[in-house]
DNA sequence: AAAAAAGTGTAGCCTAGGCATCATATTCAT
DNA sequence: ATGAATATGATGCCTAGGCTACACTTTTTT
């Protein structure tokens, strides 16, 4: 194989880039925030397994997410790649500091969006269902508005 | 070789479930939705551009979603194989029948939801951001709720 | 202790959706 | 009308996230 040419192919532009009020941004805003997404549910899982007294080993996960254990494992590559969990072998997967950080409010912000749509009248099942996918894109913004909305109703 | 607690050694319980709407599931159906969302915004646009006098070449479309008109032709390539669009050189890209009720169906669920968040107390900037990434997860039945919380509010 | 079962990891293949680049086709302006 | 500018399409490369298949390790069972 040609060792990789590619490897000073692009230079990125700023990682963090303010969203523009732009169709353009808007849209580049949501990739970036699906390419999030995948990462939250695993942090979020392992999480969960953890607290419900399982353990979060590749198997688990997968069984969890309904994919292949070595999709599974490739996820779990790029969290230890990003720094969200750590993982010994055959003895699971754990989540670091910042990964422990995520998935508390991943999970928080789950709650809350189911929280919302069923207060505004969505049935459990779908509010369940589509918050799934939802989730992700909800901001801090919009997540504290949806607080205060709460709060405001009781 | 340090060995663990026997207790969390154990196989978790109900190995065999039968497929339910479980976690496995809500997350199948997300994924589906996602491979769902470029085609829907892309059609989104198409109309768009045409019912503001303009014209859908692919180029026109990449400018508008900020990406390259490559990464447009073959997001247009697939829309053309899905049967919802049909493309002419030189002359744009025009939506099919079923296209257009794609398009419209989006264009109302994206006001829709755009509605909800505002009326919830979101910020417009961030309504319509957030927006973006959550229409494509609103199902039917979550639209049905989203109108009639609308309409009660009034 | 050996066999069976379960878990893990690697490799190869696929599609989608990004990108840059190049060759061609069309349109526009001089 | 022709040369420049723009649009198009094809190609090749990249990463992410699916999959299957196979090899290997660990745990459990017999």
């Amino acid at each position: 194989m040609p060792s990789r040419p590619a490897a000073a192919r692009k230079r990125p532009p700023a990682p963090d880039l303010p969203a523009e009020p732009t169709q353009a941004g808007r849209f580049e805003q949501a990739r970036r925030v699906q390419s999030m997404a995948l990462l939250e549910d695993y942090a979020e899982l392992i999480a969960d397994l953890h607290a419900t007294g399982g353990e979060a080993r590749p198997t688990d996960i997968a069984r969890r997410l309904g994919v292949t254990h070595a999709t599974a494992i490739k996820a779990i590559t790029r969290l230890k790649r990003e720094g969200l969990a750590t993982a010994r072998p055959y003895r699971g997967v754990f989540l670091t500091e910042e990964g422990e950080r995520l998935a508390a409010r991943v999970k928080a912000r789950h709650l809350l969006v189911v929280e919302v749509l069923t207060a505004i009248g969505v049935p459990p099942d779908a509010a369940e269902q589509d918050a799934e996918g939802i989730e992700h894109h909800v901001s801090d913004i919009t997540l504290q508005a949806f607080a205060r909305f709460l709060k405001e109703r009781k």
